[in-house]
DNA sequence: CCCCATTACCGGGATATCCCGCTATATGAA
DNA sequence: TTCATATAGCGGGATATCCCGGTAATGGGG
């Protein structure tokens, strides 16, 4: 392996890496507004997706499609909101090899707590960058985690309906 | 604890969550991209970071301030990358609290591997996203990710200068 | 020169995230 | 019906990421 010439190329220049560091630094914003709560920014999204779901209680796959997470990532997630009685994991009798997941009482509870937390949050950053930017910068990003071209295997996973 | 209302809010209005679902699905497209090096996103983007410093290495400090990453995770992070013999962590004799962090031969050579490979991937997704497009969200992400108002604590471990 | 506040890092602990291989269930074809 | 294939989820293992509390070294004020 001979010394090769490597280039110092510029800063900044990884669409990958721009992405990695601002979801990094946007996580411990939110993560800080939604501190009193308990909840980290994943978990308010876990919960406010299976709140979403009103009556149909989503499958850990549904959940997995919906949030652009691997299924187990969901499983492993689940624990700690289950281990607090956040959420239940119930088999769905009609297919016995899926588990719904369905908020508790105190899930509820917990989700109405951090509600007012996020929204202040949401306002605070929109405050500084636009809330008409803020709607488009969702608008692309939601288009890249989104694109079964960038992942192909995935593909098949976003089809879950509304 | 009344049972509260809890209104079902539309989709994806999130920043932060939006945020971290595209992340995670460009971490899955350039991983994949990587693999053959053998590198992960982060590792490649820790070993650019360290290459682009040159003859100045970097410190712990240094790093977390470039790559917008808390110190520990610096360091956990570069423990496999020590281990496979590609960096190393020596004692800045000039403040004995800091610690160097230097590319072995192998861990350029690593780099000169990866290169062709991440370039590929960028280039496959601005094929599809747009040069221009990628250029503007990079500045987007760059300018959410260097915000001091959003975590004022870090305000002051921005002031690395180039 | 000595103390003390600050700074750089580490260790431990928790969540987040993925992949791989396994089991159980479901489903379509023979 | 029976069997091969496909799907849902889990357990284990690895990296990624943060916080907190501790240790060691620095550096300024008295």
């Amino acid at each position: 392996m001979a010394e090769q010439e490597l280039p110092v190329l510029e800063r900044n220049r990884c669409n990958c890496a721009a992405l990695r560091k601002a979801s990094r630094h946007m996580t411990l914003f939110y993560d800080a507004a939604l501190e009193p709560s308990g909840l980290r920014s994943t978990q308010y999204a876990m919960l406010t997706e299976i709140h979403r779901r009103g009556d149909a209680a989503p499958a850990i796959g549904d959940l997995a499609g919906a949030l652009v997470m691997d299924q187990s990532t969901i499983g492993q997630n689940l624990r700690p909101l289950q281990r607090d009685g956040l959420v239940t994991l119930e088999r769905d009798e009609a297919d016995r090899r899926s588990r719904l997941v369905k908020l508790t009482r105190a899930g509820r509870s917990r989700l109405a707590d951090a509600r007012p937390l996020w929204l202040a949050a949401q306002e605070k950053f929109e405050n500084g960058f636009g809330k008409r930017a803020a709607a488009e910068l969702r608008n692309l990003l939601a288009g890249i985690a989104g694109d079964p071209s960038l992942v192909p295997e995935r593909a098949e996973l976003h089809h879950q309906k509304a």
